[in-house]
RNA sequence: CGCGGAGUGGAGCAGUCCGGUAGCUCGUCGGGCUCAUAACCCGAAGGUCGUAGGUUCAAAUCCUGCCUCCGCAACCA
């Protein structure tokens, strides 16, 4: 029964914070993907999971004042949580802290070593101990730091390092062999960026010593194994590869597909394939890089309104909906605008008006002409209407386009049958039969073929929906021979006789103008999430309770604006000069987006007297002001005209 | 000159690689039908294909310049 295998996999996400519908759409792909291949009679198995390690957790668990694992585990709940909501129907769940992983990781980690494809050595370069930079020659300005314009000097800090460029010409030979990557558009742009650049492909630094939060080079203390190296090996770990948790490697690797975002096209289409190379290992069949989906024209943190939280959307819509969204709006490849109008007004189109319609009128028609039983199943006769003939060959059309993962051009395929079904209601006029007792074998006939085409549709569209299409079945009273893939492609599969269930629509049509003003209501002020980068703060990144002790050591003061402009060449920075009492503070804020610098000269507000000085963009800023923002619009907190400049709060 | 993407009827997109009647969805207007949801079906209006040049018998499509928008990167102590 058994086709073979198919081995697909999502990125593993990084738990900083919550996930978002950028996330959820990768994942969603990927289930629907597998689905399908379940469907088609493939030994799937489905990856997905969480890299766990690196600096950015340890920093933000510290900040929220638990231990980094503590910090992963809630995010990680949460993050099963979705998907389970999402419907997604992984096999496996990977965590990099997972101490199978960990063991794995170390024993490629030494086999690379020993093999001499990791070698140790050092960072080197001229060195500027205030901005703990390094430079090269050719980035020296009059010979010092072109940021801070102090004196350099030689120094260098230990690492291991990846001898990519050893297998930079095979790399970019299986890049431009074009099966690797896809699209096609993404190979250009890695050879071109990472291989043909200036220099050649850079060997990467694959161990840290700067923090700890990571997979111990086990034969050298105070190093960390570098992310990517840890976390792309998932793939193969997660079926057992080097340790005895799992022994599915042989079975499963090499991956049939890797969904990638393009963010990280870079490292599983040059370093990814270096890796295994240099393990000697099968390289993945394919990785795709999806688009990713912006909102609202591309506009991140600053449209207001949106609520993009793949949890409020699926409980209000329905799981399938928005998976269906998701999937049919846009393709896949390419960016996509993200907008709760646009989900809408899919749903209301596609789902409402066209699917949900028909099989309500469908089955409505087989309830008072029939009494709700099946028709006969009409001769073969019949069976060169235009519906039946597009309904016969959609299969094989859905087929190639689902191979290419082509989602969007899969459903439309789908979507054109059931509109083609709909018309097909009108030329016929069943009604009209219905008046006529003579009639009787051509409005079973019709009505026979309406079925018979949601069937198909309903079979074709259960990757995607999952839970409607079980309804379909049972509506339409299909049996589970009828509801299968080979069964898609047979034109009269379902048996006559059996009792149809009428119904409400399954996809109710939605009031967009209330919708959109009851979304907008949900959360008025958050600012839309970014479809990849920073998701809106979870409540674990709070940070825990300080003592008084500890707050006291911050000093906050009153302070006037004297002067404030614009930070060259950077987007977001004012610079602005404060009189807090003692000499002028010259400060850098990041709020250039929200105030130009004569709003805020002459200004009284609040900052950070004894903050730590910090280099931004080149300038030294000694001290910070105090705004607020919940994530939106940052608004500087101004303080009463009588205060004199130089008060500390207490 | 940091990297990359995009400009096509009111909106969102396809078509661009491989030049040759500008297509789809939504919206608007008119009509039809009544099985179903103010739904469905039919028809119509609406486009200098960002802009200026070039190549060509022929350019949305190829070449060059320019304009605009966006994402990434760098900075939000």
């Amino acid at each position: 029964m058994s086709k073979g295998t198919f081995y697909i996999t999502t990125p593993i996400y990084y738990p900083s914070s919550s996930l978002h519908i950028g996330h959820t759409y990768c994942t969603v792909a990927a289930d629907a993907m597998a689905r399908y291949k379940r469907m088609q009679g493939y030994e799937v198995m489905f990856l997905t999971g969480t890299d766990e390690h690196g600096q950015k957790i340890e920093e933000k668990a510290r900040a929220a004042g638990v231990a980094p694992q503590e910090f992963v585990d809630r995010i990680v709940a949460g993050i099963k949580d979705l998907w389970k909501l999402m419907n997604v129907s992984y096999d496996r769940f990977i965590r990099t802290t997972d101490g199978y992983h960990v063991e794995s990781v170390q024993r490629i980690f030494k086999a690379m070593y020993e093999k001499g494809d990791i070698y140790k050595g050092a960072y080197r370069g001229l060195y500027c101990t205030p901005c703990e930079s390094f430079w090269t020659e050719s980035q020296l300005r009059d010979g010092k730091c072109p940021d801070c314009g102090r004196e350099v000097k030689y120094a260098e800090e230990e690492a291991y390092f990846f001898r990519a460029s050893k297998y930079a010409a095979r790399v970019r030979e299986l890049l431009a062999a074009g099966e690797l990557l896809e699209p096609a558009s993404r190979v250009n742009e890695m050879i071109n960026n990472f291989i043909d650049c200036e220099g050649g492909l850079q060997d990467l630094c694959v161990s840290r010593t700067s923090f700890t939060w990571g997979i111990p080079v086990d034969f050298d203390p105070g190093h960390v194994v570098y992310v990517w190296l840890d976390a792309l090996f998932n793939y193969t770990t997660a079926l057992g590869f080097l340790n005895g948790k799992y022994g599915d490697y042989e079975k499963f690797w090499p991956a049939d597909v890797h969904f990638v975002g393009k963010e990280i096209v870079r490292f599983h289409a040059v370093y990814w394939p270096a890796f295994l190379m240099s393990m000697g290992m099968p390289l993945p069949k394919k990785i795709y890089g999806h688009g990713w989906l912006l909102l609202d024209g591309g506009k991140m943190s600053k449209s207001v309104g949106n609520v993009v939280d793949p949890a409020i959307l699926a409980g209000r819509y329905g799981v399938d909906a928005l998976r269906y969204f998701l999937l049919r709006e846009f393709p896949f490849g390419s960016d996509g605008n993200f907008s709760n109008e646009a989900l809408i007004a899919r749903i209301n189109a596609d789902l409402a008006n066209d699917l949900g319609n028909l099989l309500s009128r469908s089955t409505a028609m087989v309830e008072k002409y029939f009494g709700g039983a099946l028709p006969p199943r009409p001769d073969a006769a019949g069976g060169e209407e235009e519906l039946v003939l597009a309904a016969r060959g959609l299969r094989d059309r859905y087929e190639a386009l689902m191979e290419k993962y082509a989602f969007q051009q899969a459903l439309q395929e789908v979507f054109r049958v059931i509109s083609r079904a709909n018309k097909y209601i009108d030329e016929t006029a069943p009604w009209a039969l219905a008046r006529d007792e003579a009639n009787r074998p051509r409005l079973a006939a019709v009505l026979y073929n309406l079925l018979e085409t949601l069937r198909i549709c309903g079979v074709l569209l259960s990757p995607f929906m999952p839970e409607s299409c079980a309804e379909i079945k049972r509506r339409i009273g299909a049996s589970d021979a009828a509801f299968t893939w080979d069964s898609a492609a047979v034109w009269g599969a379902l048996g006559s006789g059996a009792q149809v269930a009428k119904g409400a629509n399954i996809f109710p049509r939605l009031d967009m103008k209330k919708e959109l003003e009851e979304l907008e209501g949900l959360n008025p002020t958050r600012p839309a999430a970014p479809a990849e980068p920073a998701a809106p703060e979870s409540a674990a990144e709070a940070p825990g309770p300080i003592s008084l002790e500890e707050f006291k050591k911050a000093d906050i003061r009153v302070a006037r604006v004297l002067s404030c402009q614009r930070v060259p060449k950077a987007d977001k920075l004012l610079l602005l000069e404060l009189d807090a009492g003692g000499r002028t503070r010259r400060v850098v804020s990041g709020i250039a987006e929200w105030y130009r610098p004569e709003e805020l000269t002459g200004k009284k507000l609040l900052m950070v007297y004894n903050l730590a000085p910090a280099k931004l963009r080149g300038i030294v800023s000694e001290g910070m002001i105090l705004a607020a923002s919940d994530g939106g619009a940052a608004r500087v907190v101004f303080v009463d005209e009588s205060i004199p400049a130089g008060s500390r709060l207490s």
